[in-house]
Order: structure tokens, then C-alpha cells, then sequence
DNA sequence: CTGCCTGCAAACGATTTGCACCAGC
DNA sequence: GCTGGTGCAAATCGTTTGCAGGCAG
């Protein structure tokens, strides 16, 4: 992994961006760089913080539209979960998640086993599947060692 | 279904409060009723609308205040997804959804051999998984009779 | 050149908070 | 009666929008 990775996914943003003709403009290329850097899923702000070093003049604003741009796009995934802010991945082929309940921390997870489920017959409803995302919600390790055991019902 | 369930889930709700020490307030009740009334996933908004006619001088903040009361309970759940307010429904037992890109819609979708998926092995992250929930992507059918093909990369 | 993109500031909408009053237990 | 709940209004926070100037194609 690496830079390698890095340049792959340039070469796409700069593919995709021309074919559908929308400008490559510096932030929008910085903007891709640092969310497809990480590894995991920054918000809109954690990107704003991260590329401020690079690029100080870049708006708030900017990086907004720009996310939602690449969501447009194809290019990245807008997560969206309970008690916190839309969060954005650079992966768009099929994985799932952990959610953890307390922090609201998200893990990738990569099984191949769970992305082979048949989807389900819906025709009563007349609703077209296009793909399915499974979340494993619970608890992780750092929130479970510092747990007191007065929250969560069962 | 019907009156049997809703007396049921209030039932529930009485117990729940008594043994937390939750005060049963009118409020409480009436919100409650309300959402387990209906069969869609209402906003915080919607459940306010239903309820003043009965409760004229409730505030949206109450409302708001009550839902998560409720989901800390675990009596309802949240559900939140991009491009869209947070909803709130009141099954607590495992099943699924449909999710039209377009309209946000969500529909609920019970299927037994959906709950049977083993978890998987995440030894590695350390995280200890509770439950799971599995989100179908797709278009509904008034999405798709509408459709133009103007959107959704593929 | 020309149009989309950017930056700024202001608007917006959902949700939260501070505080005085009121209702369950 | 005491404690926590409620209603109101104002604050907050993430996100969006209107507009003038700037840059990619």
C-alpha cells in the first residue's frame, strides 16, 4: 500500500473529473489526496484541519461542496450515524462496519464471506436492490476497558 | 395487530419507567403512543405534528427531549442516513431496511434468513459485536417511475 | 474568453441548553 | 414536598446559499 495506492486513485479522480467535465482544481485535488491518505473516516473538518498546512486559504465552505462533489461523483461515501456528524470514506466497493455504540467510532470491516448474501425478495415492495452495507453495532476495546456498566439496556 | 400491540408497547413503557425511576408523564406517554402507532419512521417533527392535536401546547423541545429519552431506554431506535433529518422507530427487535437513494424513503424488511448471519471474526480489532442490521441500497418504486437517468454513478 | 469554482459572510434548519414553573411519586 | 420534567426563548452547530472575483479548460 502507499503511494501507489495514492496515485491510483488520483489517476481517477483526474479520469472521472474530466470525462464528466468538472474542473480539477487544486483543492478538490488536495481534498481527494487527504481523504484518500487516511484510513479512516474523517469529517468534513478533520479534512478542513488536515489540508489547512497545504492549502491555508481553502474555506470551510469549499471543502463542503467539494465532499459533496466526490459523493456525487462516485468517488467517495457519505456515513451518516446517530449522535454524530456526516463523516466521509474513500471506499466505494463493497465492506461493512463496526459501529461502536459509546464513541461512535466506525472500523472497516473487509470479509469476503459477508458479501455474498442473496438479497432478499422484495417484489411486494417494488423496490430495486442495487447493494446492501451490514452494520455490526457493539463495543470496542477502548471503550469496553474504560466501561462502568451504567448505560446500554439490553 | 392493532390495539392489542399498542396496549402491549405501553405496557412496556410503564414498566421501563417504574423500574428506571423514569417519571411517566403525560408527555412521555403521548409520544409514545404516537410512534408506536404508526408503521414508518417519523421524525422528531412528524411526531409533533401527530401529537398536537391531542397535546396542543407541547414543545418541539420536549419532543426531542422524550425520543432520546426513549432510545437511552432503548425502548425506540434512531436512524439517521445522509440527506435526511433523524427518524425514529419503534421496533427493538432485529430486522432490516430498504433505502430508496433517491427519496430517502425506508422501508422495513423482515426476513428470517436475515438474522442468522454468524458474526465475524474480529478478534483482530477487538470489538465486541452486539447485534448487526443490514441496509439495502436501491430505488423504490415511485422513484423509479419517475426516474430520468440523471443521477447515480455507477 | 467563459463558465464553473472558490471564499466570504450571512442564512438556515435541526437540535440543544438555561432557566423558571409545574407535575409525578 | 422533593425531584425531575416541561415550556419558552435563545444559543449552538453542522451545513447551505448568495454573490463577487478567480482560475481551469
Amino acid at each position: 500500500m502507499g503511494s501507489t495506492s495514492l496515485e491510483h486513485r488520483v489517476k481517477e479522480l483526474e479520469k472521472v473529473c474530466r470525462s464528466r467535465g468538472f474542473p480539477l482544481t487544486i483543492q478538490r485535488r488536495v481534498v481527494f489526496e487527504a481523504i484518500v491518505e487516511r484510513d479512516d473516516h474523517p469529517s468534513a473538518d478533520q479534512i478542513l484541519e488536515q489540508i489547512k498546512e497545504r492549502v491555508p486559504d481553502i474555506s470551510r465552505t469549499t471543502v463542503y461542496r467539494i465532499l459533496d462533489t466526490f459523493v456525487q461523483l462516485g468517488l467517495i461515501t457519505k456515513i451518516c450515524h446517530p449522535r454524530s456528524v456526516a463523516r466521509f470514506e474513500p471506499k466505494t466497493h463493497q465492506h461493512h462496519h463496526l459501529v461502536c455504540m459509546h464513541c461512535e467510532q466506525i472500523i472497516d470491516l473487509e470479509e469476503n464471506r459477508l458479501n455474498g448474501i442473496a438479497f432478499p425478495d422484495v417484489s411486494c415492495h417494488d423496490f430495486q436492490i442495487t447493494d446492501y452495507h451490514i452494520h455490526f453495532r457493539g463495543i470496542c476495546s477502548g471503550c469496553r476497558s474504560k466501561a462502568v456498566g451504567s448505560e446500554l439496556p439490553p
